[in-house]
DNA sequence: CGGCGGATCTGACAAATGTCACCGCCGATC
DNA sequence: GATCGGCGGTGACATTTGTCAGATCCGCCG
């Protein structure tokens, strides 16, 4: 029997995934989580051999309760079950201890098979996802201009991002000129978008 | 024998709720579909009492195709079925001939019964979402600036959305500072995201 | 018929944004 | 010890964005 843990924030998907789940015999789902911070404390309780967690999660995502979960319980298996296959998304991941990365858009049969495969220690990496994230290389951005970008996406102006990260107006535009730059975008919006898709913020 | 029909973009969450249902003895899934119009041609072949249709889907959104599958199967009632609650979402399900309103975050428990209800004859529409619907009023965005809102939305320049839709600069910041007035919003920016977030785009 | 509101446009203006050059300070690395 | 890259800053500048006051058409409604 193979001990599953599932983190999804979406109560009916969450559901829906056990019950998915449920149709395997050699597969029982012992804990479940609707944060990052949640799947930590659950998987120090129940101990699964294999914790399925998403990435998008309200309040602490999935890369970050991977990496506790990593310390915490060293045989659980790490799987990564997320809506977007963002190249960086990927990577952070690895680096994160994951053992697998799916995307919901693959078949429902994909994710049975991907809990047996990780409990005989094997990886499941799509490839054509593995071979973008190696092309797209790391993230380019330094983390003050992750933190900068990632200020401008709600619409804040530069005087707004200033105040809330402690800094000069010209320094904010001076960060984000350069994220506009290694984006190759044409202004903060385009930058957002870029540097969102490649899974950088 | 309730017949459903089930469309969802994802495929492993589109396998996952159709597990969900079979669990019920009462209910049987007859089709699937991975975007709006495949739900309509899917129901006008499989004749289902109920449909379930995702809101966000590449390629046709589920509510035109609530309104075609309306015109097409008249006696199969509509049930929306989507991540997000959002007041304008509702209020265009309902205006599309949907008689339920089901947010992904609520409990797996209630889609099954959402099904059984609708097929009863009543509505299944969650109370403070109607309320938020009915207060916050309809769309106060005419057509042409939620056209060019929605063109803005990806990072476009004033000049990209003037060539897109074929009107000059000085129209486009026009109706962009209209639609940043009438959203309270401070730009553009803010304005994409109080209208996504109102279901207006 | 007259008025209203939406769509489209113009021109002018103020404010915000994006760019560039250049400054100093650190910590790491060659 | 020198160099390089990241961090933080300044000031000047061009461009873009947002605002406002008008203007013309058109269709609809009382």
């Amino acid at each position: 029997m193979i001990r599953v843990l599932l983190a999804e924030d979406q109560a009916m998907v969450r559901g829906a995934l056990v019950s998915l789940l449920g149709l395997e015999p050699d597969i029982e789902v012992v804990g479940e989580a609707a944060s990052g911070p949640e799947a930590v404390a659950v998987a120090r309780e129940a101990r699964p051999d294999v914790a399925l967690l998403d990435i998008e999660m309200p309040g602490g995502d999935g890369i970050t309760a991977a990496a506790m979960i990593r310390e915490e319980v060293p045989d659980c298996k790490i799987v990564i079950l997320t809506t977007f296959g963002r190249p960086g998304y990927l990577r952070r991941a690895m680096e994160a201890g994951a053992v697998a990365f799916l995307v919901k858009d693959r078949p429902a049969s994909e994710l049975a098979a991907a809990v047996r495969r990780v409990r005989r220690g094997e990886r499941v990496i799509d490839p054509d996802l593995a071979a973008a994230a190696l092309s797209a290389g790391p993230n380019p951005l330094s983390p003050r201009e992750c933190d900068v970008l990632a200020a401008a996406a709600d619409g804040s102006t530069v005087g707004d991002i200033a105040g809330r990260l402690h800094l000069s107006e010209g320094t904010v535009r001076n960060y984000l000129s350069s994220a506009i730059h290694k984006t190759h975008a044409r202004n903060r919006i385009e930058a957002v978008r870029r540097a969102r898709s490649q899974g950088w913020l």
